[in-house]
DNA sequence: AATATTAATGACCGAAAGGTCAGTAATGTA
DNA sequence: TACATTACTGACCTTTCGGTCATTAATATT
């Protein structure tokens, strides 16, 4: 018989097979990010998407297999972001440089996608092999398109000729940050600004500290 | 009777009520960095302390005490660096900032005890009330004291006038990347040089970018 | 050397969570 | 409406791990 009165929460069961694995992985995104691997049930997973636990292992294998699935597909638009092109700019390197952070600030650090950096932090050592996957497809390629940008602003002396490298720490240590504000100091004081933080980034940058005048 | 030919490893027991305290600590904050709060198993930490597992409970109450005690007594050290006088220093505060940082990372960076940033970093969201101690005891008053650095560069004319918080982050950004670097990305790629990215950082932060002369 | 104290431990317990499966019910087809 | 297909699930199994305790043995005391 159908349970009396269906009390209150009694929602009919659906069949929605391939609507399924992405519910599933942005439940399994959200609660890995909050959580970590360890800490997190595969029941709170599976009731997050709406769904019995028994489900989730209609998709995938195991908790193991769903972790890797979050970061290969989370990293998928990373990776088409790095791609993106930088064509012929006409602007100078400043104006390139500045808008190439904001963009990824814009569609990648202000996404949930960003999570997937705190996470990969954070389970680094339990997924050695998902680091060097992470590393090669987003890391070297987003640090070759600045590379490239900072090479082209030293061909064309408007910026300084520095360590490339090093440079690229610099620039992109404030967007991580930023990041790990979001996911995990949220909580404490008041807060940062992330307008202000890049801009304030940006004017340090390409400007410094010191007020006194430079000899070219 | 003992045993036969005592096979190879059998070290024989120690009594070392004094010593087993700070050995413990010190086995659990190697492991919860590395692998994480719920990851770590106890009897792992046991181990590499050189002890059994129920030897664990003669000193911490339980899992959750003993990750606790870790961050207390890790943050310890960390919130007497950030006490440290900056006292009457004579230099120019752009030198003070770089010595304030250079010893950071000397004294605290560099050190077991970095990983702590890590770790609270991963477990934030499940033990928020660490990281509202952490907040408070160690990031505000690491920036309580670049706060005054800058003021006085400010306040010297030395430094141009710009918001002060947002600075702190830039600042610190890079010495923070640094310390996931070490404990997450380490097996990645080349690697990072701390001395040439701290001293490009400098560079970078007290004068900039770019080539052209500014005005005052 | 004999005894007392207590640091240390091996063996065990119970709960929790990953994983499985026989059965249920939603949907398509005739 | 009747039937077939299969997405979905509740209930169960099994292992792992935090936590406990009776026992052992290292040190202090006499």
């Amino acid at each position: 018989m159908t349970p009396a009165v269906s009390c209150a929460s009694a929602a009919p069961r659906r069949r929605r097979k391939d609507a399924r694995p992405s519910e599933l992985l942005a439940a399994a995104l959200e609660l890995f990010v909050e959580k970590g691997f360890a800490a997190t049930r595969l029941t709170d997973v599976a009731a997050h998407a709406g769904v019995a636990k028994a489900t989730l292992y209609l998709y995938f294998d195991s908790k193991e297999a769903l972790f890797r699935a979050v970061v290969a597909q989370g990293i998928v638009p990373l990776f088409a972001a790095a791609q993106s092109e930088l064509g012929d700019y006409s602007g100078s390197a400043s104006d390139l440089l500045v808008e190439l952070l904001t963009r990824w600030q814009r569609e990648v650090g202000a996404t949930p996608l960003a999570g997937l950096y705190k996470l990969i932090i954070a389970e680094a050592n339990n997924f050695p092999e998902l680091v060097q996957y992470y590393h090669d497809e987003v890391i070297v390629r987003g640090r070759a398109m600045l590379a490239d940008v900072l090479r082209r602003g030293m061909a064309s002396g408007e910026f300084r000729e520095i360590d490339v490298d090093a440079t690229i720490d610099v620039v992109i240590a404030p967007l991580l940050s930023l990041i790990v504000w979001r996911f995990s100091l949220h909580r404490c004081g008041a807060g940062v600004d992330p307008g202000l933080l890049l801009q304030t980034h940006f004017d340090l940058l390409l400007h410094g500290l010191c007020v006194q005048r430079r000899t070219p």
